[in-house]
DNA sequence: CCATGACTACTATTCTTTTCGTATATTAGG
DNA sequence: CCTAATATACGAAAAGAATAGTAGTCATGG
């Protein structure tokens, strides 16, 4: 039984570094650091040291066989989307996940959004059956 | 014609001074500090310093006539919500507020949720007539 | 074989956010 | 009045996140 639940909401930075590897899985920090420059320009160590973060706290696995290590991300881009989301709902929801999804939808959604989320409530509605 | 907008996205501790003024709108310090002091204690210093910051960041107004200032929040719940969640959208989401909802809605949604959604869905497409 | 380039690890600096101590002023009770 | 309680302002320490420099190692092409 374990005590508490490690909480597995990356910073912002962190999320820039997984959002490249979601893209292109397993990538070495070279490859990594390059896409990353490509929107704004940082040191090749800053990447590196993001990385050893980041796989201290666990969110990347990394294969150390051969030199330049092989960085992949342990949780899919799914999946944090998700934790961000129920971190967000319990900070700043007062844990109502409705409510979340009515002040997303609120005030500025499109007769077309509004279908398709019809649509994806009847598929949800589906896979009870 | 105003340059860049200043984003209103409040940090962690600024949300949970929001939170405590928009439950009893205008109030002092010492009110908001005794009432956060309930979760968690700090100085009063500390809630103090978190006033002051959020009024020259413009998140808070305040009256000035007293000796106690009294605080009032300028952004409502649920507009500091939507700013909240357009953050998110931008930073987590590429954008895509149906992407957001779906994930939101997509493993654990209840089925009485599900209706809950619909019925939102409704009132939205009346509105729009 | 060895000099050069590329890699990791470690440390330090910077920036932001959060927390708190101290100084000073004001108010109210005895 | 004057002391004790309570305010604000200010500065700075502490904590967290992001960035970058340096040292040491490995591997490889010449």
């Amino acid at each position: 039984m374990s005590k508490f639940k490690k909480k597995n909401v990356p910073t912002e930075a962190e999320l820039e570094v997984l959002k490249v590897l979601w893209k292109t899985q397993p990538a070495t920090v070279r490859q990594i650091h390059e896409e990353l420059n490509k929107k704004q320009s940082s040191a090749y160590t800053t990447t590196l040291k993001m990385l050893q973060i980041m796989h201290e706290k666990g969110l990347v696995e990394r294969d150390e066989t051969n030199r330049a290590h092989i960085y992949k991300a342990i949780y899919s881009e799914e999946q944090t989307q998700s934790s961000i989301l129920s971190n967000m709902i319990t900070k700043a929801f007062g844990g109502s996940k409705f409510d979340l999804v009515v002040r997303a939808l609120g005030e500025t959604a499109s007769t077309e959004e509004i279908s398709d989320i019809r649509d994806l409530l009847d598929s949800l509605e589906e896979n009870k059956k």
